[in-house]
DNA sequence: GCGACAG
DNA sequence: ATCTTGTCGC
């Protein structure tokens, strides 16, 4: 089912007021054990260009790409980057390479924060309850939050993620988690992790770590980054064939 | 006022 | 995100 037009605020009170709105509406219970196929998103940018995102459709099972999808849009139709408003600024360009992929992925995979974010509605978490689908983001660097404790230099080690943290322990002693800080490869800067839209805090930590690396990020994220460079630099636009 | 600040 | 050369290592 086609999600509706992604709504453009006319300032950034609005923005954030539409954010706090719709966080009220994301759900952060499920997992993705039953998840097959999922859309990863990435977006490659350039100076004075537009904006051009892949939608990677991976299969779970396989391991592998099974298509994907390319947009464009005119970087004036939408907000500038600023701090905290990312999703106003690429979300509708994800959501057209995600019809361009023409499929319904079982979850979203997103280059960006999930509810590590001050006004709880990052972009993964953003898209979530903008399409309806479960969500999750995987940030390389940090937003919101304080991680807590020392992350272990080994992969698979994680810490959480706190905003109103309390000292150093191991959960959140007296605020709340809003993610994970994620080792996914030894002796690597690690990944901040954080549920998106129907799942839990700890089936997102578990979602990720199920999926296949060959450097920090998810495969199917890095292939979706790879994806929007290749498109950038080639004029591509629409469904893709693969290998 | 100063530092922080997804992509 | 992008701007960029070399360099270390499998």
């Amino acid at each position: 089912m086609k999600p509706p037009p992604f709504p453009r605020p006319v300032d950034l009170a609005a923005a954030g007021a539409l954010q706090r709105e719709l966080t009220a509406r994301v759900e952060l219970a499920g997992s993705w054990a039953g998840v097959r196929r999922l859309a990863a998103l990435d977006a490659s940018i350039r100076r004075g260009g537009p904006l051009v995102a892949a939608a990677v459709l991976w299969d779970v099972a396989a391991g592998r790409v099974l298509a994907v999808g390319v947009a464009r849009v005119a970087a004036d139709e939408v907000f500038p980057y600023v701090p905290g408003y990312l999703s106003f600024r690429e979300a509708p360009v994800y959501l057209a390479a995600l019809e361009a992929l023409g499929a319904e992925p079982d979850a979203l995979l997103v280059d960006g924060q999930g509810i590590a974010h001050p006004r709880g509605l990052g972009i993964a978490a953003h898209l979530g309850v903008h399409t309806g689908l479960s969500s999750l983001g995987v940030a390389k660097s940090r937003l919101f939050g304080e991680p807590v404790g020392a992350l272990a230099e080994e992969a698979g080690a994680a810490v959480p993620l706190c905003a109103e943290n309390a000292p150093v322990g191991t959960p959140c002693v007296r605020g709340r988690q809003v993610g994970w800080v994620v080792r996914t490869r030894t002796r690597v800067k690690p990944v901040y992790v954080s549920p998106g839209h129907r799942i839990g805090m700890n089936e997102a930590l578990a979602a990720v770590l199920a999926l296949p690396r060959k450097t920090k990020l998810p495969e199917p994220l890095r292939q979706a980054h790879l994806w929007a460079g290749r498109a950038r630099r080639l004029g591509l636009v629409g469904r893709q064939d693969i290998g």
